[in-house]
DNA sequence: TAGAGTATGTTATTTTTTTAACAATATCAC
DNA sequence: GTGATATTGTTAAAAAAATAACATACTCTA
């Protein structure tokens, strides 16, 4: 039955989401079993590895059958722990955080934005998604009165590690990044970084890889060296 | 010299962007030069991965010195096809599309935001960052009249696939979804995911196996059967 | 110019991850 | 019920990825 003890490998976490949400889609339809080849094909994933992922957290198939689709749903919602309910609070009310301020996948997932947080006094009371944007300077006190879980961060690069220090300091447990700068965070600290420009690198890698294989252009790669 | 033929490793590809996230901040210090052992301290990937890493796509360091800090970003930009231009336009000018285009990402990874559309005629004419929002129904002649690359897609997961539909039909080579909705596409149309709620999954998972290794609570992971 | 020190690029080894195979079990048609 | 069919959960094998090890080559000091 799996977890003996301890963590989950990463590349499974990195799966699970996926799962989560093609699932979610299927509870709007009517089928009500899946298998592991149909997911397969949903996913892109063998249905070798999805039976195998689904095997490490415990036994939910049913044989010849496949997996009981709002069952399937439930149990991953479970796994990632969508069941407990968390505080999270947006530190910078620019445009990246009024638009995660919008954002509905927090609900479903056990998340509660309790607040957003910014310096720019021309923002501080503007009302976003029904939440109110405050003074940083609360923050502490914001936090002394509401046990928040996790924060999104969306200031600029430069104010990073200073909101981050005063957030480690009042007690958060785990970190949304959106800054693109490397932060420093205590061991007991998560920290999650949304390089939100990855998708646009791949694009790039891969467009490019195209063209030279298409092209069969000579391969300018080397740079002087020295 | 490797890339003989064809495609790098995805998890090679995965980690380009962290390397060139970190080579860019470098970018603005006085170090010259980088070992591969400090870029794993930066970075949390080991030196041997890293050195295999940028092996891979050729001889980049400099025996007893390092590497070259300007030298390699350049490289990794080369590698990324950061020195071709590329058009992007965004679909939907909701929140998260208004705040992509002001997204500062682009320009430094050869992208050029040349236009933004939606079907609201209250957004339409809007101007965001310098660009006027348009109408979706102009799509087709823009497409016509501008060799865009590439578009990030930002509408209300409905109108997902009918939208794409119409990107691949007027010639898009790659789509960034943000969309959360399963895209069908040719196979010659890159398609990259954007989970944009995967952060919070991974917290949220994290979080929950803090909280099972750490209490000891009977783990109720099994959902009733049939 | 010799010798100590350093850090690469690459090869060898280990570990992780994926795929393939299949026995076990449930379903369904007859 | 019986046999044909389907699909799981799991074990075995293969492939991929990461780490460790090290020979090589460059630098710097004296």
């Amino acid at each position: 039955m799996g977890n003996e003890m301890n963590s989950i490998p990463d590349i499974i976490i990195s799966r699970l989401p996926v799962y989560y949400q093609h699932l979610k889609r299927l509870q709007d339809s009517t089928k009500e079993y899946i298998s592991s080849e149909e997911l397969a094909n949903l996913t892109g994933f063998s249905s070798s590895l999805i039976r195998k992922d689904l095997s490490y957290f415990g036994t939910f198939g049913r044989k010849s059958y496949g997996y009981d689709v709002f069952c399937l749903f439930q149990q991953l919602s479970i796994i990632m722990g969508f069941n407990y309910k968390k505080k999270i609070i947006i530190i910078g009310a620019g445009h990246l955080g009024q638009a995660l301020a919008y954002n509905k996948g927090y609900r479903e997932r056990g998340y509660q934005l309790v607040s957003i947080f910014d310096k720019n006094p021309k923002l501080i009371g503007l009302v976003i998604n029904d939440i109110e944007i405050q003074s940083i300077n609360n923050l502490e006190e914001f936090m002394e009165n509401n046990k928040v879980s996790a924060a999104a961060l969306t200031v600029p690069g430069g104010a990073a590690q200073k909101i981050t220090d005063r957030l480690v300091a009042a007690g958060i447990k785990a970190i949304w990044d959106f800054t693109e700068v490397p932060l420093q965070v205590p061991d007991d600290v998560l920290l999650e970084e949304q390089l939100i420009n990855e998708g646009l690198c791949k694009l790039s890698v891969k467009m490019n890889q195209f063209r030279i294989n298409n092209s069969e252009a000579a391969e300018d790669l080397n740079c002087e060296q020295k």
